[in-house]
DNA sequence: GTCTATACTGAGATAGAC
DNA sequence: GTCTATCTCAGTATAGAC
């Protein structure tokens, strides 16, 4: 059994998703898990703060991305404006991660803790684009604002997008930020 | 000792914030909460579903206020005038909470856990707000989009309000949506 | 890798409110 | 008597300490 860390998480990560499919997050014990992906059960939490983590990997790039598609911005550019440029830039992460997703989503919808914890990288994602917004010379306060309101657009983009074209994400990026300037 | 659960939930509320406040929420254990309460660790969670939800109370009080609020607003209003009318509604509840919010803060500050379930209670809200704008013939979309917009701006009134006046914090959510205009 | 604290759950018994 | 809040008891699983 190779012990290439690596791998192991990626086994864990499988064998976790696989099993909260199969039996629901709350049957599944973190045992179970390690068993399949061939570790104990000390390895699980060695690679993941906790059972929830095990679920949400990968979000860091999105950030990554994120935040340097609005550092690169023009300085000129209107905030919301950036941001909508920022996401569309992180349109690659989706389409490439949308296979997982789709099997994630819902597991997530059936379990009240793993939704929590998807609400709190998403406000982990805003406060790094509020960071970088403050970088570009945005008020603290208002660069909050704006990137909430920017995740807001964003999660209504992805909404009832099918996940398969990349060019019809961009299109629901675009509608959706010219929605937010039609509310205002 | 009398039976009225309203007593013992009370109870076990102040112990926890007390607990929560000289010890940190970690360190405090469920059974310090009940013993201090004079009531047993199993009470406990029979009143709270867990240990953080005792911390988190009287937050269905704001959904409410805002969702009436809302359903009684005039038909042909802008929703994002709606939500500013709406918040403004509830300021008593945040003028009246206010004491005991300024005991929570630091606690939930320190404690990521306790973090999380405070952008949970938010989601709710946005939920709940989005219903009622879905029931005023808003699409659903639209209508969570306007919701977390709305409850950004909130925030970004809420955050760094004193605490003492109501007509400051009328104040700062006019300018909160302003700014929100003034970002589309 | 082993051991342990503690958050949380379930079932059944008991005691006060009505 | 009925109903509901609480208690007792016994247990599991997560997560952290060692």
């Amino acid at each position: 059994m190779p012990r290439s860390g690596a791998e192991a998480r990626t086994r864990l990560q499988e064998a976790a998703l696989e099993l909260y499919r199969e039996r629901g997050y709350d049957a599944t014990t973190t045992a179970q898990i390690a068993d399949r992906a061939g570790v104990t059960e000390r390895t699980f939490f060695r690679h993941f703060g906790d059972k929830r983590e095990v679920l949400f990997d990968g979000e860091g790039e999105l950030s990554r991305v994120l935040t340097e598609a609005i550092a690169d911005a023009p300085a000129d550019m209107a905030p919301l404006t950036v941001l909508s440029q920022a996401f569309t830039a992180a349109i690659p992460l989706f389409v490439a991660g949308r296979r997982v997703a789709e099997l994630r989503q819902p597991v997530i919808d059936a379990t009240p803790a793993l939704q929590e914890r998807a609400h709190a990288k998403s406000a982990a994602i805003a406060d790094a684009v509020q960071g970088v917004l403050v970088a570009r010379g945005l008020a603290e306060g208002t660069a909050q604002l704006a990137a909430q309101i920017g995740l807001a657009a964003f999660r209504r983009a992805i909404a009832g997008w099918n996940g398969t074209s990349a060019p019809d994400l961009a299109r629901r990026i675009t509608e959706a930020f010219e929605e937010v300037r039609a509310l205002g």
